[in-house]
DNA sequence: TTAGCTGCAAACCCTTTGCTGCGTA
DNA sequence: TACGCAGCAAAGGGTTTGCAGCTAA
C-alpha cells in the first residue's frame, strides 16, 4: 500500500498528517462518488472506532482551503468532497439513481463566459448541476 | 391597493388565506431582490410584529408547492424566495455588491440539453448559477 | 362548525467551536 | 519541546414540528 497521492501532497505542503487524517485521506481517495462529511465519517469509522466527527469536519476543510479537495453542493443541503482535478468539470445528477456523472464541455464554458459578457460581467466562476433520467429505463 | 395576483392564484387553488399569508404573499409580490426566509419575516414582521418564523416557513413551502414561487439556492446555506414566472430563467450574482441579475439565454439551454443527451441523458431540469464581476470598476 | 392555520418552544440537521489532553515534527 | 491536532460536548445557523388555541370558509 504505497503512500496515496494526497498524503504526498500533504507533506510537500508542511501539512502535518496524523492517523485520523491520513485515513480521512485514503477514504477521498478511494472514494468514486461525492462523500459528504457524514459519509466520510462512516467510512472513516470502519477503521478508526473513536474518529470524532469535528476532526472529519477539520480535516475536510483544511484540505479544501489547501486545494486538495474541492467542496460541492448538489443543493441537498449538505456539502460534498471530491479530490481536487486538475480540469474543471460539472455534473449531471440521475434523478433516478442519484448517481452521478461528471462532464466536462469547451464549448458550454465558451458559451457561459459570454453570457456573462453579455451583462456586462467578467465571469469569475460557475456552478452547474444537470438533473436528468437516463435516456433507456433500465429498471 | 388591489388584491395581488399571488393572492388570486391563492383563491383559485382554494389555498387558504389568512392575515399573515396574505402579508407574506405581498412581501414576495413587491420583492426586487431574492429574500430568505429571514428576509421575509423581517419586512413582513413590519407590518404584523408577531408573526413568527414557522408561519413564514410554513408559507413560504405551501406557496413554493402550489407553484406560486420557485426557491433558490445562491450556495450560502440559505434557502431564497421568488415569485414563480413564466419563463425559467437563471442567475448571475455580482461578487463585488452581492447583486443578483437574471438572465435567459436559449442558446445555452439548447447547449446544455445537448450535453446531457450526449451523456445519455435527458434533461429534467438543471441549476446554474455564474458568480462575476463588474466588467467596469465601479468602486 | 370544523378543517386548517397560528404562535411558541422544542427539536432537527449540518457544521463549527471551546477546551483539555495528546501526538507529531 | 512546542505547536498543532484529537475528542468531547456544547453552541450555532437554518429549518421543521408538536401542541393547544384561534380563524377563515
Amino acid at each position: 500500500m504505497t503512500a496515496g497521492a494526497l498524503e504526498q501532497a500533504c507533506r510537500e505542503r508542511g501539512i502535518r498528517l496524523s492517523t485520523q487524517r491520513r485515513i480521512i485521506l485514503e477514504a477521498l481517495e478511494t472514494a468514486h462518488d461525492h462523500p459528504c462529511a457524514y459519509d466520510v465519517h462512516q467510512r472513516v469509522a470502519l477503521r478508526h472506532r473513536k474518529i470524532s466527527v469535528a476532526t472529519v469536519y477539520r480535516a475536510l476543510n483544511g484540505f479544501t482551503q489547501a486545494g486538495l479537495l474541492v467542496r460541492r453542493d448538489f443543493g441537498d443541503g449538505k456539502a460534498r468532497y471530491e479530490r481536487a482535478q486538475a480540469k474543471r468539470h460539472d455534473h449531471l445528477v440521475d434523478v433516478r439513481s442519484g448517481r452521478v456523472v461528471e462532464f466536462d464541455d469547451a464549448e458550454l464554458k465558451v458559451l457561459i463566459t459570454r453570457v456573462a459578457a453579455g451583462l456586462g460581467y467578467r465571469l469569475v466562476d460557475y456552478r452547474l448541476e444537470l438533473f436528468a433520467e437516463p435516456e433507456r429505463d433500465l429498471d
